[in-house]
DNA sequence: ATGAAAGCGCTAACAT
DNA sequence: ATGTTAGCGCTTTCAT
């Protein structure tokens, strides 16, 4: 088993001073020239590695990047991890993730585990069952700068990369109306959730756009497959009042095609059915769905940005920023062109 | 923003040397109750925390594993993740991902970087660019353990983890037979690739096994969503002669159902399906699809096991284990009961 | 142009 | 029972 071979190790053998081989080999302009080679060329012999333990303790700075993650087995929060996984490795720097199970308990420990290893910088999505936030308050009370994706702590100044709902929910509904839809219904999350609440407003901001009125009736909560089947009665009720359906995610778009299609409805022809989020089975169903695409990588890389700006500019006071990132449509089979 | 406070600290608070709060701190038996009272109070009260990066200078050790993977955005990968993030968890370790994209010199750098970290083992499945393994030799070469799991090399000595695709194939097979299927179709992988070669090696091993003769008529090359529209016309042609179809993986075999469907043959009624993989969208096509899971997650626990006990049992010499995790069957409603 | 020494935070011989 | 010292590998003042 080979030793790595350290600083101290080459000025041995060179017969001079650790000091000397350190700057030799980062250029250092106060030695010679001759030194410079001779240090550089037997680094690269014995393949000389800096031993990034000991940088990070002398310059207490890691170049790594501490993310907690709800869940990595979910196709939007591995998009988002390959997003901040490409900008970070571009900028030198590498990420160590931690997943919290939507667990509060979990994503304390996290939190002190990166602290602990003096990541440069957090990436974090709240879990689920996170109401207090003294742990995240912890980390930057201790000069951790802390960038929040998609969950996001109304409570804490911080930057923020949210996916644009009510914009997304708009240019779907738009999408309807546009190819001739008039009797829209809404599938929609329960308004006490965020995303259920804005992705509501965005449809009936679009309603109101184009001049038509508004039903109430038109709104049912639904959202999740097993959803869709225990309401299949009533959505069939409707079926025939109704042209078009925005569901408020890919999977109960789905299953909805799936119940319209045993009933004989035809999709797109006698009703348009669009999704939102864009996931890998909107692609593999039948029809191929037309969804709104969340965008997570490209989330990832805006707050891995954002992070590293807060990492890299040090030196004044930093004002906080929310982005937003404006989905975009993807038209496939299940509505009209 | 709030200095981290360290054993000096405290020690020059209390009046006493650092050795002693160090010793304190961990219990030491040399050190008097009261000392250590003291101590641990007033670390608790301050909030001490020990600098992670200092320990890992002084011990070589950082109680991190690094993983190297093909993509992140893959279900079976994530779900090999999850499976690693929750033994090294447990063991308290962290993990720091690198994804190579599928590219060597992405896989060289990454390789390069965790031992530049120093990390304890490395958990990896090989990019399909990866044909030299000096990156891999040069870990082991330093004392870090290298387990592969699902993707390794040949040449390397080392601990490996796979998923027994030809008993899979042998499964999913048998399964069409017990319920009543003795024309099998098999949609394949090409046979240069292993797990190409193994499914279908399980598929005719089956057919062996319950006295079927094997037609090499019943295997098409065709193993992605666009291969089974371009030989649509290839497998309706068949369909009246098959009553079974087993396919190399989920995209494949759900395509494949929503071509017969269309062409008016009923599934499982007329044809069974069975696909492999068991990934998101075998539960949400329509019919939900037999299939065989491919256990990501047991895999990367069972690769993270193995490579702890590496890291643990330093004392004697390692002899590699091949690990090989049986699939399990899931029956749903593309097969007959 | 080079070397000696101190220090990042921690631990573990080695004193006492 | 406690303190002193040295050292993990590196950088950086401060000499010379």
């Amino acid at each position: 088993m080979a030793h790595q071979v350290t600083i101290k190790d080459i000025a041995k053998i060179l017969g001079i001073s650790a000091s000397t081989v350190s700057r030799a080999l980062k250029d250092h302009p106060d030695i010679s020239p001759k030194t410079k080679r001779m240090v550089q060329a037997f680094a690269q012999k014995v393949n000389y590695r800096p031993n990034a333990l000991a940088l990070n303790l002398r310059r207490s700075k890691t170049n790594t990047i501490g993310i907690i993650i709800p869940e990595i087995v979910h196709h939007f929060f591995s998009s988002v991890i390959s997003g901040i996984e490409k900008v970070a490795y571009a900028a030198g720097y590498n990420v160590m993730i931690c997943q919290s199970n939507e667990d509060y308990n979990r994503e304390v420990i996290d939190a002190q585990a990166l602290l602990d290893n003096r990541v440069d910088g957090v990436l974090m999505s709240l879990s689920k069952t996170t109401f207090d936030h003294d742990h995240i308050r912890n980390l930057i009370d201790h000069g951790i700068p802390v960038v929040f994706f998609d969950r996001a702590p109304n409570e804490i100044e911080a930057d923020k990369v949210f996916i644009d709902d009510f914009m997304g929910a708009k240019i779907a509904t738009h999408h309807l109306i546009a190819t001739g839809c008039r009797n829209i219904l809404h599938l929609a999350a329960p308004s006490h959730l965020l995303i259920g609440q804005r992705r509501r407003d965005g449809y009936i901001k679009a309603l109101e756009e184009n001049g038509i009125q508004f039903n109430p009736d038109f709104i049912i909560k639904c959202d999740t497959r097993d959803d869709v089947f225990a309401n299949a009665g009533k959505i069939l009720q409707l079926a025939n009042q109704i042209d078009g359906i925005f569901t408020v995610n890919d999977s109960t778009a789905i299953a909805t095609m799936q119940v319209l299609m045993k009933n004989g409805i035809r999709i797109p022809e006698h009703i348009s059915v669009i999704g939102f989020g864009d996931g890998p089975n909107a692609n593999i169903c039948y029809p191929p769905l037309s969804t709104v695409e969340q965008k997570g990588t490209e989330i990832g890389k805006e707050a891995t940005q954002l992070l590293l700006n807060q990492i890299e500019n040090t030196e004044d006071i930093y004002k906080p920023t929310t982005k937003t990132i404006t989905p975009v449509l993807r038209i496939r089979e299940s509505t009209l062109m």
